[in-house]
DNA sequence: TCCTTTAGTTACTAAAAAGTACCTACATTA
DNA sequence: TAATGTAGGTACTTTTTAGTAACTAAAGGA
């Protein structure tokens, strides 16, 4: 009938699978992002993108928008309580990430970007 | 010049990200499998992809591929010892994604497969 | 001799994901 | 009056990813 998962960590992937919703939940856990601060963080990706991947993990209640009644538009991004609850494997990931790239790259300096993330 | 990430979590995307690895890993971390068994354990893929995702797994040292010199043939995969070093992230990713279902509808029992790794 | 079994390959096709380019709103400021 | 800045929407195209179906090898057994 209903659907059903084999593996739980199906679901898991339903939520924050793909290109892009790993990158910018990492960049939320150091804390709320205007769009425009998330597009300059994420240089690749388009605005529709962004838009899009935004849209999904707050519909499943991973992250808030919240919207100040002003103009031009400010919007910001920021991980929800429940989001919160992925704080530490998002963080995982990304260590784990810099270990393969020195592993694979000899240092981890020229192949990633410098920024607030990677100290 | 070279490649480069703009934060390390896409590093670690392009060795466990898609749709299949973390699902394939997620049984290896329960112990080596032959082909047909994680042919079995995730119903829903085929054997080309399957195929695929394995290759690309051992090309990056996350798992190795044991042949047995036999016929008819006997492959089996495991987890190398870096690719361990993911079996933590990995029980995390399924710890969650057990806990989403939970919340999302009520109980993970309808709408999870029971299988060794839902205990 | 021919079927079975297991793991794997390959050419082709279909579907999903992502990119491009252009459009909107509207208060403020020059 | 016209340009600026910010967030976002949309139609369309391209690229990437995945699925399908048919194929191979080779030992053992009926």
């Amino acid at each position: 009938m209903s659907k059903k998962y084999n593996i739980s960590v199906e679901a898991t992937l339903e939520v924050i699978g793909g290109k892009w919703k790993p990158v910018i939940l990492c960049h939320l856990i150091h804390g709320k992002k205007r769009t425009g601060e998330l597009k300059r963080l994420i240089p690749k990706i388009t605005q529709k993108m962004l838009t899009q991947q935004l849209r999904e993990l707050e519909h499943d209640g991973i992250i808030n928008r919240i919207v100040y009644n002003q103009v031009p538009p400010k919007v910001e991004y920021e991980l929800s309580e429940y989001g919160d609850s992925l704080r530490e494997i998002l963080h995982s990931l990304c260590l784990w990430g810099e270990h393969h790239i020195e592993r694979t790259y000899g240092n981890s300096k020229d192949y990633l970007e410098d920024s607030v993330l990677n100290q």
